[in-house]
DNA sequence: CTGAAAGCGCTAACAT
DNA sequence: ATGTTAGCGCTTTCAG
């Protein structure tokens, strides 16, 4: 297998001379770099990342973390930020813990050393100490769907997301609201992710001064089978049904449809409900909801790491991003039935 | 920053020794190996992968290419592929690609070169000279869900999976038998996925004598939203209705069931419905499937390369695994309605 | 703009 | 069991 070596030798130049034209770093006469190129080229030369990067300190892998893997904003946050890695020809290397010392070995063997350029984290919950061991290496990194003070983040307001979608409920004409947020942790790795959104959820309750029943507060895992099973309990069970429902997730807020349509009840009409998301999966219920294009997220944040390597080694600043949404309204909400 | 220099003189030992004790190869006396690990955790002695890989030609590190990561199957499958890989403390290198040059560059580049120790691919297309190249590089390869002669795969049965699910309808007294496969390509990079089910479904179909109508013969891109498109269509359509549906994917198979309560059929009265995956999407809408536990594939993939690595330099024998299924009957099935 | 040469930090013979 | 030493293949001063 060819290494610069040969290609240098082919190409009549140094070796110094062949990095330089293949890297597009430093001055090469353009005839010494087109010879350069093409000698590459014919021996089917292909770099060895290990060289290079023990040499010059740079990897191009970009580390990314995400809590799980097999979720819908997730999945899609992967899917652009790999899209946006692989078109500048960068690795992108996955982790994703929820037990044992993983964490540990993850933050520090492989953040802390030269494996990684840049780090994106989604939603991880970076302590004081990890935080400033990770600056203090000067890794660029950015948070997706969290807060960390000083960590440059991209994610939506939640909390005016949350207000805006029960706000859309109450401008209906609804007075009796349930929320089905996300369970409160995801461990300690990671953010939970529906606290602002119920804190935004109850702000609007309170300023329409809607009743507030504990009741119809429920938690559910995200997923859509756990939607069911707790709006299919609160709906049969006992008690003052709500006429809408706001749910921290599509998933969730499909669940809840397909319940409240199985106990007989109709929706809209004997039920609004909302989602936030933008998941595809609601379109078959005629979901109405937030979309916040996780995937748009992902390649965003990938392109702010990007560019900061590009443009080289000052500290980032801890610019905050807050994506934009668009409101998607099909079928699941409408005024109240009159009682 | 501590390298292993510093760590083996606080060890008093070289760095041969030091290197060895911290590695696990080759003998250390366990006095010497003891004082070389406090010594690097006094330190906080993190190895450099980059030099360790240049000198060893091992990167620890393996590449996973999917055809896509927001899908249920693909993102349980990498869930599983992490998991596995990080407990053996493995690095993921995860690659996507679906148009341009990107595929050449990630076989050529990131394969063929000490990037990556080992690979598996998910639903890729190899032809005959990429695999010949991999081959002659020697890295150990293992394929799910696709079929390439001399490599090494996990996989279904899918024909015998999409007959007996099919099986299961004509049991039950079913004649007239839809048929929702998946669209025919993910473009040329990937195998289709459903060509194999398709024939099971039709084998089935033959072996009982029942007829076969093109009209009933549709394809969806795997998610809730075509199903449902399509089989709305054909169910809304004129001339007769199937009396029971088999799906190539979940997902469809629960779009497909959306659709046929949106024109006021039930299921299964109206229609009974089939699916392959065991996709948690389905419990709500208590889809009848095949379950076939992606994470477990893509565990068990990473396990016997793993094993592999370990094992040492001999060639890979091209075993073949077919994972095992299980048989969900849930309540979208059952005797079709007497007309 | 180009070349010579000194490493980057670790591993693996080889020798002891 | 341990030490010595020669690289792994590339990048990057530093001279020219």
């Amino acid at each position: 297998m060819a290494g610069i070596k040969e290609v240098a030798e082919r190409a009549g130049v140094s070796t110094a001379t062949a990095s330089r034209a293949l890297s597009g770093r430093g001055h090469v006469s353009p005839a010494a770099r087109e010879r350069v190129l093409s000698a590459a080229k014919d021996l089917g030369y292909v770099m060895s990342y290990a060289a290079s990067s023990l040499a010059s300190g740079r990897s191009r892998t970009v580390g990314v973390i995400v809590p799980f893997i097999n979720s819908w904003f997730f999945s899609e946050l992967l899917e652009g930020i790999t899209s946006a890695l692989m078109s500048e020809g960068y690795d992108l290397s996955l982790y994703s813990f929820d037990r044992q010392g993983q964490r540990q070995r993850v933050l520090a063997d492989y953040l802390l050393r030269k494996r990684l350029d840049a780090v994106v984290a989604a939603s991880l919950r970076l302590d004081e100490s990890e935080l400033k061991q990770l600056l203090d290496v000067g890794k660029p990194i950015v948070e997706i769907g969290g807060l960390v003070p000083g960590v440059p983040s991209i994610h939506l307001d939640e909390h005016a997301v949350a207000r805006f979608a029960t706000e859309h409920l109450i401008g209906l004409g609804h007075r009796q609201i349930a929320h089905l947020g996300g369970t409160a942790e995801t461990g300690p790795d990671y953010f939970p992710m529906s606290t602002d959104r119920r804190e935004g959820f109850y702000a609007a309750l309170r300023d329409a001064e809607c009743e507030i029943s504990p009741r119809w507060d429920l938690n559910a895992d995200y997923t859509v089978a756990d939607g069911y099973r707790k709006v299919k309990t609160l709906l049969a069970g006992p008690g003052p049904r709500p006429t809408a429902l706001f749910c921290s997730s599509d998933a969730m807020a499909v669940g809840a449809i397909l319940a409240a349509r199985d106990l007989g009840f109709t929706v809209p009409g004997d039920l609004s409900v909302i989602g936030i998301d933008g998941n595809p999966i609601g379109e078959a219920v005629g979901l109405t909801t937030i979309a916040q294009f996780p995937a748009r997220q992902g390649s965003q944040a990938a392109e702010i790491l990007l560019e900061h390597l590009a443009a080289g080694e000052r500290p980032m600043a801890p610019q905050s991003v807050v994506v934009e949404t668009d409101f998607i309204v099909r079928s699941s909400t409408a005024v109240p039935a009159s009682r």
